[in-house]
DNA sequence: TGAACATATGAACAATAACTCATATGAAAG
DNA sequence: CTTTCATATGAGTTATTGTTCATATGTTCA
């Protein structure tokens, strides 16, 4: 009523406030939502797809990955310190070499049912 | 051997070599991954991830959805459009309104996995 | 202790994307 | 046909992010 754009947001449409109400008690709070849409952007970069992909296979060091997707081994660390913050992969030393493998099941599940609703 | 800056690739890791070109043979082809990043791009915006969550509980026209997650009406239009393209949502039209609603269960089960992720 | 190698990391740059603003489209009602 | 209302969209701006480059860390071996 006293908004001053009324552009931006709907007034009259007010035939649906009870929909609207009902739907707002059963959202989960906004932090929660958050932090969903932050694990999704993790998947949401080719490169990290790929590394999460080769490791469905086996564990694999920084190098033997970046060789594998043809990128240099800082681009292929970069992203693995992102995965590792998102507790996507976890990590063993053995003398100079780091092994990266993935975390939990949990990864595997998530991205294959994205690749079925891919390839339906 | 002839690489140019040897500090991009790691010649000398070659220990592993029998892994990589049987990952290798595993992996989809390019444009399959690429696919997939781009579908879970979509999921990784909390802007969607709010529109498909109230999605859930009850189709919705874009005026409520804006009114429910206190947002202008274009950035809520512009973000269905998206999750239209990725066939994420559907809509019908009821005279002047649109009835936004989520195109199929995949979705939700998508959701769900990544929401289990987060709250274990 | 120092050289060699695998990996990690900070800064800079370029590309992408979400939102705003202004306006266009499209349907219903007068 | 014109007005009104719900939605869609193009351009511009700002924020985010993936990669490169240079360099640091940390481990092994001589």
């Amino acid at each position: 009523m006293i908004d001053k754009n009324q552009t931006e947001r709907c007034d009259v449409c007010e035939v649906h406030q009870d929909i609207v109400q009902a739907v707002q008690t059963q959202l989960p709070d906004e932090e929660q939502l958050y932090d969903l849409a932050e694990l999704y952007k993790v998947f949401g970069d080719s490169t990290r797809i790929k590394i999460l992909y080769v490791l469905f296979e086996s564990e694999m060091c920084v190098c033997d990955i970046a060789q594998l997707l043809n990128m240099s081994q800082s681009a292929i660390s970069h992203q693995l310190r992102v995965l590792k913050q998102s507790r996507l992969v976890k990590f063993r030393r053995e003398g100079k070499t780091v092994f990266y493998s993935l975390n939990d099941r949990h990864v595997e599940q998530i991205i294959n049912q994205g690749m079925e609703h891919i390839t339906e």
